[in-house]
RNA sequence: GGGCGCUUAGCUCAGUUGGUUAGAGCGCUUCUUUUACACAGAAGAGGUCAGGGGUUCGAGUCCCUUAGCGCCCA
């Protein structure tokens, strides 16, 4: 009989790698039960997942790592329970954060801007750099220990999933929800196209509010000395350019006698009309509001109701346009400068003054967003919506953690229509064609003449759509919608999406009303959203601020084990977690504890040599540590079905830690010694490991595939072959353990070993007290009342535990005066008296 | 303005139907290299669970309220 020979400390280095590489050659992350394969059993329940698929551009981050963590512990766990699992990975094309890249990489290589290209050599080199780089990222996931199935792996910009995105257009225009037209959008000068609703964010800042005259025209009567205005502030000055009316409230004693007359645009000196509007405030600021339809959304609204001219001052790059005059060309904040002068120099100035207001910017660039009106492309969101609230009120949607359902509710109940048209060259490009006389063709194969009038002279939409347009078919459009194919009747609706709180509008909430919309299922039935990963103050990180972990230099310092661990045991769903590297580091040497715990099980399964077969009864410890054992596995079952992901993790650590390494293993080279109870405790010894192992498996996939490996070896190898004999090829495709019912003796069991837990924790506490060194054997005289029986069969565990000499322990029923020059510990009726003649 | 989350040991955090003495990691003190493990073992110190009020036999947990921090939406 071979004996086992481990390395003393767990060496991920030269095991991930091997483990990973051993698990796609053997086909493990494939679904078991294949639609495309023979033998295919639709009654078979399968699991699902489509990945968040990354940016092709992107580079491995902790937001990554905690997605990939926690969904292949979702995938590993149903893998492991039969269920006929596929977790579907793949990139995204990710449009402008792409195209930033690559025009970053011409500009600093060859000196040469996207325009200066052409679209076509740009798109070009955009794919060439994506091929070039788009599997660093894929690499990077399967390094965290992924178990998705790379055969399956998509992009959106493929074939396949570009004819979906042809599709869903065409099925939403020809339903009427995709419109065109000129609206007020966001635009993002800096970026050179309209981005939606979600992606500006508002943030308060300092700004100064700039106070000034509305002259009104008045009729010859009055006084030319007498000045008669309105007054009126504004933050962006130079949106004067584009006024057309001055409001006022209906009701304002002050300017009542206004409403109607004639404004005067200063500088321009255009002529515009005071209005009355009551969505004016008369508290705020002078209590009367210029009015900018072409350049403020609430503006854009009263210009509509009082049918007011629309004029737009700006042009794509935020310089003032031909209707700004003397100011064409400027750029915006250099206009708000030189008209503000020159209206200081005409008197038409009041005051100005520092004021705290909520300023939208570019998610993507950080510039300063200005509404715009604009030729886009919408879609209608009002029934989409109306359909994604209903499938999360009457529960075919279920959200964890369920807070997130309000905020899901919240922004449905307020959505405004989607603009989707970017003005970008990398991504799915409109299809839509006009010809000379304006008609539009919306087709779902390329059309070569107009469909209206026949001309040939057709030209598609420059324009691409919004990423987040694709993202939304994912979960059906990966599966090979809109082709009936076997991949999507199997699999679809897929089950879980796991995904980060802070995309539920991108991305959560447009799935579902697309899968609503083209499949007329929930696209998933359960959405899941963990929180963001800060350092370890709570701080997000930041490139600025330098606190940035990169995951890949914590996996080469303490395995990738090491980190999965921490993040699915540190985190609560929703909530963001602060990761520490100590955490980290104390998570790696669990890893090598597990390992060393598993160097001892394997080498007493490989040493070991029986007697015949001896059928003592279990001892204390031994029932002990299989009713704590079964309570874990119904504890990890329950929060696993409750998303207690952590809380479970947690539980298997402790159980490793606390009761398996530090007591059962003690008591068990105890009982090995002996005998009658040699064999059943090696067996159990190596039952006990194999649960740990395959309830810690989803969480850390190597170190525990890697020594279940070496147990199954050494126990094919030994007399207790029979343990193993219907366990698969490996631990990623084993059973996961089933939780079995109380069956009445465990209570009393768990009790009295505590008794005595607390019997040698209390002998410890005394020696350690009186210094008496650990290896010192000492004597003791123990009456033990009622539990007398209890301490006799007990007394070998408790002295080694202890460090007892038996020889020189006496049990008695009770005693009558104790020892000289002995201490006394009272553990419930139970008295011990340890003398200290020392 | 509306909504949500957080506040538990020096630090970072668990604690989900209310139930023994509130836990973990790191840090700290003392001891030990005992043939699984010093990436370890043993013993220990450290908490008015943000403040106040209430429900209950019983509250870190449920309700009300105050304060601080953070996030989302408008």
């Amino acid at each position: 009989m071979t004996k086992y020979e481990l390395p003393k400390a767990y060496d991920f280095k030269a095991t991930e790698e091997r483990i990973y590489a051993m698990w796609e050659a053997g086909g493990f992350f494939q679904p078991h039960n294949d639609p495309n394969k023979a033998g295919f059993d639709p009654n078979v329940e399968p699991f699902v997942i489509s990945i968040p698929p990354p940016n092709v551009t992107g580079e491995l981050h902790l937001g990554h790592a905690m997605f990939v963590s926690v969904e292949d512990l979702m995938i590993r766990y149903h893998r492991m329970k039969g269920y006929s699992t596929l977790w579907l990975p793949g990139v995204d094309h990710a449009g402008i954060a792409t195209q930033l890249v690559v025009e970053r990489d011409l500009l600093q290589k060859e000196k040469v801007t996207r325009e200066e290209l052409g679209r076509e050599e740009f798109l070009k080199r955009t794919w060439e750099w994506k091929q070039k780089y788009g599997g660093m990222i894929a690499a990077q996931i399967r390094r965290l220990g992924a178990s998705c199935d790379w055969s399956r792996e998509r992009f959106t910009l493929d074939d396949g999933l570009s004819r979906a995105v042809r599709e869903a257009f065409v099925r939403l225009y020809e339903k009427g929800l995709i419109y065109r037209g000129p609206r007020l959008i966001n635009w993002s000068p800096g970026l050179k196209t309209a981005v939606s609703d979600v992606e500006v964010e508002y943030e308060e800042e300092e700004a100064v509010l700039y106070y000034f005259k509305y002259m009104i025209k008045e009729t010859s009567e009055v006084s030319k000395t007498s000045e008669v205005y309105i007054p009126v502030a504004t933050i962006r000055p130079e949106t004067i350019l584009g006024d057309t009316a001055v409001a006022v409230h209906p009701d304002d004693e002050r300017y009542k006698k206004f409403i109607g007359k004639t404004a005067v645009v200063p500088i321009l000196n255009r002529e515009i009309p005071v209005i009355a509007d009551e969505y004016v405030s008369m508290e705020f600021g002078t209590g009367a509001l210029k009015i900018t339809p072409g350049h403020d959304p609430n503006d854009y609204n009263i210009a509509q109701k009082h049918n007011l001219p629309i004029i737009s001052v700006l042009d794509a790059e935020a310089k003032v346009n031909e209707n700004g005059d003397k100011y064409e060309g400027q750029d915006r904040y250099e206009a708000r400068r030189n008209l503000w002068a020159d209206m200081q120099a005409a008197g038409l100035v009041i005051k100005e003054e520092k004021y705290l207001t909520t300023i939208p910017r570019s998610q993507r660039g950080g510039e300063v967003i200005e509404p715009m009106i604009s030729e886009q492309w919408f879609v209608k969101m009002d029934s989409l919506a109306k359909a994604g609230l209903d499938a999360v009120r009457d529960g075919r949607i279920k959200i964890v953690p369920e807070r997130f359902e309000k905020v899901y509710f919240n922004w449905l109940e307020n959505i405004k229509d989607w603009c989707i048209s970017r003005q970008l060259w990398w991504g799915h490009r409109i299809p839509v064609w006009y010809c000379p006389d304006g008609h539009m063709t919306v087709t779902r194969e390329d059309p070569t003449q107009c469909a209206t009038c026949g001309s040939k002279e057709i030209r598609q939409d420059d324009d691409v759509l919004d990423t987040w347009f694709s993202s939304g078919l994912w979960p059906f459009s990966t599966l090979g919608w809109p082709q009936e194919t076997p991949d999507l009747k199997y699999f679809y609706p897929t089950s879980y999406m796991e995904t980060g709180y802070d995309i539920i509008f991108f991305w959560v909430a447009r799935m579902i009303m697309m899968g609503l919309e083209f499949t007329g299922e929930a696209p998933f039935h359960t959405v899941y959203l963990h929180g963001l990963v800060r350092d370890e103050h709570g701080k997000k990180m930041s490139k600025t601020l330098g606190n940035v972990v990169d995951p890949l230099i914590v996996m080469d310092a303490f395995g990738t084990d090491a980190l999965r661990f921490t993040l699915l045991v540190g985190s609560t769903p929703g909530n963001d977690m602060n990761l520490s590297v100590k955490r980290v580091e104390a998570n790696r040497n669990f890893a090598n504890k597990l390992w060393n715990l598993g160097r001892f099980v394997i080498n007493t399964v490989s040493s070991a040599a029986f007697q015949a077969s001896s059928n003592a009864n279990q001892t204390l410890a031994d029932s002990w540590i299989s009713a704590k054992l079964e309570q874990l596995v119904r504890d990890v079952e329950r929060n696993f079905q409750n998303f207690q992901y952590g809380q479970a993790g947690q539980q298997i650590y402790d159980f490793i830690w606390s009761d398996f390494a530090d007591w059962y293993v003690e008591i068990a080279k105890e009982q090995m010694r002996n005998a009658t109870t040699q064999k059943q405790t090696v067996e159990l010894l190596a039952r006990a490991f194999d649960t740990c192992l395959r309830l810690l498996h989803p969480f850390t996939p190597f170190v525990t595939e890697e020594l279940w490996g070496h147990l199954r070896n050494a126990l094919r190898e030994s007399s207790l072959s029979d343990l193993c004999a219907d366990w698969s090829p490996a631990l990623v495709a084993s059973k996961f353990p089933e939780p079995v019912q109380l069956e009445g003796w465990e209570e009393t069991k768990v009790a009295e070993f505590a008794l005595m837990q607390e019997i040698v924790r209390a002998i410890r506490n005394l020696r350690a007290e009186k210094n008496v060194t650990p290896s010192k054997k000492i004597s003791a005289i123990v009456a033990g009342g009622d539990r007398l029986d209890f301490l006799h069969e007990q007394s070998s565990a408790i002295a080694a535990l202890a460090g007892l000499d038996e020889s020189q322990t006496t049990i008695l029923r009770t005693l009558d005066e104790p020892p000289n020059d002995s201490v006394a510990l009272v553990i419930g009726s139970i008295e011990i008296c340890i003398p200290f003649a020392y």
